[in-house]
DNA sequence: TAATATTTGCAAATGAGTTGCAAAAATACG
DNA sequence: CGTATTTTTGCAACTCATTTGCAAATATTA
């Protein structure tokens, strides 16, 4: 879905910030922060308006949110791409050495069981370690 | 092991602050943040200390660093009392109602295999959803 | 105890994220 | 199309957790 077709179909005005941000998105490979997505946007925009625009599509659920160690990242829900969606609770790997972060989209993390009476809404399952690169 | 003892063990000076902050840590039941250091700390203490023993010990490998949520959290490595010591990955789970924090040191989360080179160092699994007052 | 080394409190700085508000842009409608 | 109405934007100022410089206080050493 492009960018112009998800903001309609959520009820939002199509506006060149919001275009730019959802194109970005579209790019990465593993969950973006504010902070980045201003980075990656060469066509300038607020920094208040790229958070603005992020909690926005993270309410409309277009967007899921990813805790990497103790930053806030975004990523799409639906991506086009392997290892671009979010959809499933994947697992999340950071590299200690070298600080990239990976999508592990392929790892399968067995079941648990909560104790009687907890209901689980999500997963936030993140792996600290050494990449191949650093090892 | 008795704070006194923690300390010396790791060549720092034993003052009343560090004592008081690893007791505060010894009766915790949950990783704690150091804004919620600061407030259980009766005799006051500035946050700037408590900020500062709290790296310090982490360095040192006393405690162990949590994120909950997007906040920083510590914990002790050993603990004298069941849930108390952090020194196995144990699941976490936060109460997406009451935003209580859980422990859940009973609940075996299945292994997983990461791609080939990757070395794990460390698991930060937490899970977001209802707890058995809220559901 | 005096000398030396470490820790502390304070106040100021940092940095991610948020907010109020008036100007600018988008949408709705005749 | 224009024009009215609604929404979004940039800016600057704010919040809140955490960090830092520094001189004074405290702990360790000898
Ligand atoms: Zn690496
Ligand atoms: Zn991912
Ligand atoms: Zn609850
Ligand atoms: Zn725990």
């Amino acid at each position: 879905m492009d960018p112009g077709a998800i903001l309609a179909a959520n009820g939002m005005s199509i506006t060149r910030n919001r275009v730019n941000i959802l194109n970005t998105m579209k790019l990465a490979t593993v969950p973006l922060s504010g902070k980045e997505i201003c980075q990656r946007l060469r066509e300038g925009c607020d920094k208040s308006t790229v958070y603005r625009t992020l909690n926005t599509l993270y309410n409309k659920e277009v967007l899921q949110r990813v805790i990497i160690d103790h930053e806030v990242k975004y990523a799409l829900r639906s991506g086009d791409r392997p290892g671009n969606g979010h959809d499933r609770d994947h697992l999340h790997f950071k590299c200690s050495s070298c600080g990239k972060l990976f999508c592990l989209t392929e790892t399968e993390v067995g079941d648990y069981q909560l104790p009687e009476g907890f209901i689980k809404e999500e997963n936030q399952f993140l792996v600290i370690g050494k990449c191949n690169k650093c090892r």
